[in-house]
DNA sequence: TGTGTTTTGTATCGGTCGGTATGAAATGAA
DNA sequence: TTCATTTCATACCGACCGATACAAAACACA
């Protein structure tokens, strides 16, 4: 029985501070992608070697998946916090205001980290892909049951259906990462999200 | 002075047929990217062995870039030939139409393969994704010029930017893909577009 | 039947991949 | 000081990567 991932007072203490091993791991994900991110590639941008990578992430596969958690949230926390919005209208305005902001951002890398670094992928990548699609689709359906409860509210017109509404949605956030990755400035980013903000039908 | 890609009667023929192999590889890359696809995947699906493939297609990158060029020319083919329409309106909805009815075939593997295929890469990919991210360029710009010939010509609203409407509607398109590679079904992503069609501003 | 030419199959190249064995170094506890 | 424990750094593992060397095989032509 070890008692892993409980920090022990006794032994070596570790010379690196995991949370911002995984800042950098994200870093470098976001970049490459999962196939063109290479442990040697990973070792460096987080400055510490490889047995002490797996012994504090597992394996290659396992710090991909908590550096999902960690985008999730952290840089695109901003997701959820957009559902809490008081009508569907503003929730819209939120979500792909927000989006375009992050996309555009030169901190980051450019577009959304689970459209830019796993989209593609052999045989071997089964499952952080699936992992990570289902995370898509996981985050489509809950902006569908927010649409859902607008439409109970009465701030969303019960002549579009939830789940088309939410599905333009996603797919406009999803535009904008590819436009993002296709070298926009901030300003077309944002500028395409007012336009796409204009167009959307139902939102009073 | 060599004759190269002239076929020779003198020596050995060939064993297989270039322009079949071409369309196998492309499956092959379609479905797993470039980086996801490597030679063993590609000598397997063309059913030609290594030596073969070097001495007909180049090399790995070379053989994406015509697969590239013959996916542009098969396949998403519908583009350039959807910019013939009469009116703008008509553009929008046959690109969008096709898209859908595309990215749902069966037939293909799921999405846009330059969208599919070649987002991610680390440093050794920075050729052909450049190749590849510039030929998505050139294509929202083709559909900008069609717009603004549109505008010219009175059938699109003056009020809405070309540049604007271009680029949404390559973002819908790039949506799309992202959705069919999200699992999709071929009637969703039908609906999807006809939901966007609905909503885009200035088509009359 | 040779002879030159091109393709074929096999076997292999150096390099890099993800992942580890091993022992030294650094701590708290005894 | 000594020991148990944990992390550190180095060096290495087999497997696979993209790419080739080499010679046998299959053709046209003489």
């Amino acid at each position: 029985m070890k008692k892993d991932s409980q920090f022990s007072s006794v032994g070596r203490p570790r010379a690196f501070d995991p949370d911002t091993a995984l800042e950098k791991a994200m870093q470098v994900f976001w970049r490459q992608g999962y196939e063109g991110t290479s442990l040697s590639d990973l070792t460096e941008a987080m400055g510490i070697n490889r047995p002490s990578l797996y012994a504090a992430f597992g394996n290659k596969e396992e710090l991909f998946l908590k550096v999902l958690d960690r985008y999730g949230s952290g840089p695109v926390a901003y997701v959820m916090c957009a559902l809490d919005e008081p009508t569907a209208r503003q929730v819209v305005e939120k979500l792909l205001r927000e989006s375009a902001a992050l996309m555009g951002d030169p901190e980051h890398p450019r577009g959304c980290m689970a459209v830019q670094g796993i989209l593609c992928g052999g045989q071997g990548t089964g499952y952080v892909l699936e992992h990570a699609r289902s995370r898509r689709v996981a985050m489509q359906r809950k902006i569908q049951e927010r649409f859902e409860r607008a439409q109970a509210e009465g701030d969303l017109s019960a002549a579009v259906g939830a789940a088309d509404l939410a599905r333009h949605v996603v797919m406009i956030i999803n535009g904008l990462s590819i436009q993002a990755s296709n070298g926009a400035s901030a300003e077309e980013l944002k500028a395409a999200a007012e336009f796409a903000l204009r167009s959307v039908p139902g939102l009073d």
